[in-house]
DNA sequence: AAAAACACCGCACAATATTCCGGAGAAGGT
DNA sequence: ACCTTCTCCGGAATATTGTGCGGTGTTTTT
């Protein structure tokens, strides 16, 4: 890994194998990581300490099963805030985030203003975070799709090496 | 964690504790786990194996800067089918895991059938993967909602502890 | 009440991580 | 083309951690 102007860095084939690595088992051991890059241990946790002093690598994380501990539905639901102003948005921001329930929230384009992604027990556990959403300030209307089956789950970003 | 009848299992406060550190922490020794929770190492590896084999933690991952790896466009894509017939479900699911930038692919009720969630580079990466997604079988229809600010990210279950 | 089962602890040994050093290779300057 | 400089690589020694075993206290079963 090269440093490059402005506090940037360059990836080379060794350090994108790593991410890769990393990404899909976070917890196999650095002399294990190494024999795969081929390259020896030293250098190899000299990289990924880089990778993590970049900010590449944000942190390291366990992926659980969801519905083995209670939240086996997943929903998403679209909001549309009543004025688009940035005193609305960040109300609702500031409030939305705070939602355990809520897993995900973006802000998108194309028809409506907010995207949520939502963790839930059952329909019961919907009921209620639904009432809550539509409580939140500036909410005009929401759209709720529920997820019937799964069919690809998030597991990372397609870095292929 | 007792064991129950019928190969589930009960958590008890420690385990919860230690999904919850695990999830946010993939990386974290057993020693340094132990101490969070109380227990000596011994006690806790041991926990850690059983829910490794019980299935509830399913794996670790490395969280990456998607935006720093060229993955700092996110969209969302709704998918109808001609016809909702098993077959052509069946068809439209096994072609669309294939492709890379599918991060996330989802049944849903209420209005259409898939919800897409996408990693792209960019929109010339988008136009490109839209192209490969309405040429897939059986797709009637397609609504696209860019992200315009990620407000939340998926940081796992709310498991509170 | 006795016995079994369970979960915990502490210790010993093996595996791993961390840090140091010397040496090799590449880029840039003269 | 040579030399300087910088960065990376590999190996060895030390510190830390992971792992398996026996022992003990407590709870549950009969």
């Amino acid at each position: 890994m090269k440093k490059k102007t402005g506090g940037s860095t360059v990836l080379d084939k060794a350090d994108m194998r790593i991410l890769s690595l990393l990404q899909r088992e976070g917890r196999i051991s650095n002399v294990t990581l190494a024999r795969r890059v081929n390259l020896s241990p030293s250098p190899c946790l000299e990289r990924v300490r880089r990778l993590e002093a970049a900010g590449l690598i944000q942190g390291y994380g366990a992926r659980l099963d969801a519905a083995a501990l209670g939240f086996g539905t997943t929903a998403f639901i679209q909001v549309t805030l009543d004025r688009t102003t940035a005193e609305v948005f960040d109300r609702f921001r500031d409030e939305v985030v705070l939602i355990p329930a809520v897993a995900e929230c973006h802000m998108v384009a194309g028809g409506f203003d907010y995207l949520l992604k939502l963790r839930l027990a059952d329909m019961d556990a919907y009921r209620s975070v639904l009432a809550t959403i539509v409580d939140l300030p500036g909410v005009a209307q929401t759209h709720t799709y529920v997820v019937i089956e799964p069919i690809k789950a998030d597991l990372g970003l397609p870095l292929g090496s």
